[in-house]
DNA sequence: CAAAGTATGTGACAAATGCAACAAACCAGT
DNA sequence: ACTGGTTTGTTGCATTTGTCACATACTTTG
């Protein structure tokens, strides 16, 4: 499915007659910066990234930090999908600099008084967004719930060699992230991850240097 | 946040007449009949569970099951929000006798000709049903990062307390699943949760009998 | 009430994983 | 091409977890 963007089949003129009914507010944020918290509570806006790249991250008692989700442009986050814990404290940091749009909640769940028909394309949009949202979400857990580092490893780079991500003759391809970043997407010490990944190299499931990938099996 | 229901502000009357738009479809399964399965491809309806319960689960190659997503009263589900990984099987069944509702996909991400302020009212609660499944993946995500067994049950019980569920006097309350389905849920083997339980109620950080629990550092 | 089935609870042992500390390779800026 | 910083790769050891096999407690059904 096509990746959509929340202004999709809307020109920027219904764009502006719209402004006053969903209020929409533009950040700009450097790398590094707080773009929000979330405390639990009613949720009042939705994020929109428009560019940049941007990372949720838990912080939990003991102080541990968790990769949560990583956001790229178009993706949408706030509160209102993320149901916050006590104890437990949410922070959506920027890795770059980056634009966000803020759209107003309650003028989305709530009927607009000048019906326009762009209005209910704008909600038609976020609902696919949203439920892009619980397909990597969902992705995700599909992967967490497998109960060993292979598994986890084989699920992971199975779903990024049949996906989007550009494949030489051979097969090779490069994972997007990091290893530590997989590491702490597949919930898994790194070290033990790296070690994981040697033995299956040596049992001919795989081939891999740093970030490039080949599956043999 | 109150539970939504996908039918939300939107009267008999208007439901009847916007029936040839989403083509509504209604179906009733018994316990332990098969709803659907996931296909890699284009999803084309989204389903609604009516009155009832279901399961998500995925069968992997080994021939492992695992419980995904459990569904009550209200809840939507389909391939629209789950993004079906190649090697894996996504069957829901369900657990009770159950009536599912069908809304054709396309009719939904297109305008509507016969444009209503109904119509409009019934994607917006769409896209909060969206919302609502996402936070609980993403609680269920937040669960499963956690490194230890010990970590995964406080952080479980800490949000069933805090929650809906109905606390006696002393603090004392029964978690709404089996403890077979939890360790599931927390995906971890079922008898080193027993264990570990037993070493948090010796460590004084809790009291436990069967499904009943009682925090109390 | 008896029987059968399911859910919960326990323990010994092996295997997988996390932890810590460090080495090597790579990269960016001067 | 040197330097400092980051990423990747490696290993020994302690701990956690899963596996398996079984005991006990509840629940349902005839």
């Amino acid at each position: 499915m096509e990746k959509r963007n929340i202004l999709d089949n809307i020109s920027d003129t219904s764009l502006r007659l719209m402004g006053p009914c969903f209020n929409p507010g533009q950040k700009s944020f450097k790398a590094g910066e707080t773009i929000l918290t979330y405390q639990a509570g009613v949720p009042d806006s939705i994020a929109v990234l428009e560019s940049g790249s941007a990372k949720l991250y838990i912080l939990t008692e003991d102080g541990d930090m968790l990769l949560m989700e990583t956001y790229g442009k178009g993706d949408i986050f706030g509160e209102l999908f993320a149901l916050p814990l006590e104890n437990f404290e949410y922070i959506v940091t920027a890795t770059s600099d980056c634009s966000v749009m803020f759209v107003d909640y309650n003028h989305i769940i709530e009927p607009c008084e000048n019906l326009c028909k762009h209005h209910s394309q704008l909600i038609s949009n976020l609902f696919i967004l949203a439920a892009q949202k619980s397909q990597e979400l969902s992705l995700h857990l599909s992967i967490l719930h497998q109960g060993t580092i292979r598994a986890k490893l084989l699920t992971y780079l199975r779903y990024i060699s049949n996906g989007p991500v550009e494949k030489k003759k051979d097969g090779t391809f490069t994972i997007p992230i990091s290893l530590a970043e997989l590491a702490e997407y597949l919930s898994v010490d790194r070290s033990a991850m790296m070690r994981e990944l040697k033995v299956m190299r040596n049992e001919g499931l795989l081939e891999s240097n740093r970030r490039e990938f080949k599956l043999l099996s």
